[in-house]
DNA sequence: CTGAAAGCGCTAACAA
DNA sequence: TTGTTAGCGCTTTCAG
């Protein structure tokens, strides 16, 4: 004999008001006054009201729920992205969608869509390259939309990340610096995914503009898991040419470089250096550190969620925000032995 | 000059047919006729027509969204726990809202209370540990929910999950079989927390049968880092009687600790044996490879979503799931030296 | 400051 | 097999 959940209506006659002033009352309009507010307020609690999401949604058109579509959860960087945009989110009372696209972009329009049919007020994505078909459907459908951890070139979309291909040089020219000339990278899946492309892209341009070849061996693409980077390391190992630096596109790769090193009793950063991208929490914890690069994840996560409520509040002023990274030089680097 | 966004009643005007026939097109209802269906979706894809969720999640009563509420997505053990069942729902085509609550209960009946508003069909919870305010609001709205990961001992609550407390044993005995005597473990926190709970507890319970003790001091509550199973086992190897076996209560800690014997140059296994708990990938990859208990997390993920979707159809069945954990003996566990 | 009333876009009886 | 029609529960003009 358990009684229907209550609505809008029953509070309404609980508290002796019409309908109209309860969504008032619990919108926090200032026109209510403190008398019916506490009224409202009290009937609510006493009968366990939750309002309807999707009548309000319906109605109010806005359905305070961000959709996001990342490759993956199942790798602690997106995860971790993730989650400093829930948070900001959760801020400003706004909840997460999410959709999985497994890093296949035509995956992607279909997950897009069905967060786009949850009703989501505004989209955010991962990294810059997108199907032609998405973009167009967002158009289309006036869905406001982010791209996020890549600067769009084009200029064509609103984004907040960095450059991925300045951060690479970066590493690059510092391993340089110290005396390095034999490289080798660990580059990730550049295949739909453009931070992967742009941080290869990166370090061939500072390899080249210092006259220093890399050469195609010693350029292995991985999916973004130890296993996968302990292997990657093994062949570059067994390479007639051994590399004296290893670029890794990510931490996580460059961990597993690291543990295929000791695996084999080959000193880091003695023998080789190994660098990383991205300066997990576990970067910093390795024996030894590991020399990386730090990206901003709060703060993305953070501007990600400031940037996609403004253009859904229509105050969408900044189109591109362009965050700092930092080399972070710890102990898997060193001077190669001569 | 935008024209708005193509509905319903537009795809059955270009179509010839009614709204109804349309809505009954779109969900693939077989009291349609093929050329009728054909023309539906035709017009359909012509308009770039998308449904508006919230209008027939208000008609349905039903919005093909779950929720779930985690205590943080910022660790790799619950990110994949969250795939699992992301990818699982999504083969129903279900979408997950996400909703965390940072290790504080009475701050996830909050957030469950948003994933209520929101609409969704059912909610999957992690462990068996609730307010009773959150469980009171699922029955009084009558939402369908799922307890994960653990096992609910009253039996008053749909779960799919294993016994904490058994494996725990289980890792405790096998340590005593093959020798040791002197006892620590890394805990996760327990407020809270009944997994970390049931391993602590399980351990324990598994000493005391053998008449082993475990020393207060030799019981270190830490949060699920690396940094922190770094800085537990650097107390443990401080203290007067040093253990000749640190149990953990999972990997991440585990792995933390390990780093730290590494980093004093104290030899694991052969000084001191570690164990970990859940087996994440990166528990095979390290050297040594880590002595731990193998979690289903695909299985739980898939179980998961096959069990919510099942008391949302009505067809609730097996209240309670229990999957089977093993132990994984690797590398970081030997008897100990005399 | 509060009430009356219209209708958001869709689904599911019921009818034909 | 398809059409007609009545709301789902809420927000938001417009009046008062």
């Amino acid at each position: 004999m358990t009684k229907p959940a209550a609505k809008l209506i029953d509070v309404a006659r609980l508290a002796g008001v019409c309908n109209a002033t309860v969504s008032r009352a619990l919108a926090r309009e200032p026109s209510v006054s403190a008398a019916t507010l506490q009224r409202v307020e009290e009937a609510a609690r006493q009968l366990g009201y939750v309002p309807h999401g999707a009548a309000s949604a319906l109605r109010a058109r806005r359905s305070r729920t961000i959709g996001a579509v990342l490759p993956t959860l199942d790798n602690l960087l997106y995860a971790k992205a993730t989650h400093a945009l829930q948070k900001a989110l959760d801020d400003s009372g706004y909840l997460l969608l999410l959709a999985c696209h497994e890093f296949d972009l035509t995956n992607e329009v279909k997950v897009a869509r069905s967060l786009i049919e949850r009703g989501v007020d505004g989209i955010v994505l991962i990294g810059a390259e997108h199907d032609d078909a998405l973009f167009a459907m967002l158009a289309d459908l006036e869905i406001p939309y982010l791209l996020t951890w890549s600067l769009d070139r084009s200029g064509r979309h609103p984004c907040v990340g960095f450059d991925n291909r300045v951060a690479a040089m970066r590493v690059a020219d510092y391993l340089v610096d110290i005396g390095h000339r034999e490289f080798a990278m660990i580059s990730g899946v550049v295949a739909g995914n453009d931070r992967a492309r742009a941080r290869l892209a990166g370090v061939r341009e500072a390899l080249t503009a210092r006259d220093i070849g890399l050469a195609p061996q010693h350029v292995i693409e991985a999916p973004y898991t130890l296993a996968e980077g302990r292997a990657a390391m093994h062949s570059l190992l067994a390479s007639a040419t051994r590399p004296t630096a290893v670029i890794c596109a990510n931490d996580v790769l460059a961990m597993g470089a690291v543990l295929e090193c000791h695996a084999q009793g080959i000193a880091v950063p003695d023998a080789v250096s190994v660098t990383g991208f991205d300066d997990m929490e576990a970067a910093s914890i390795l024996v030894p550190a590991l020399t990386t690069v730090r990206v901003p994840m709060r703060e993305l996560g953070y501007a990600a969620a400031q940037q996609i409520l403004a253009s859904i509040g229509g105050t969408d002023s900044a189109r591109v925000t362009e965050l700092a990274v930092d080399l972070i030089v710890r102990g898997t680097t060193a001077s190669p032995r001569r």
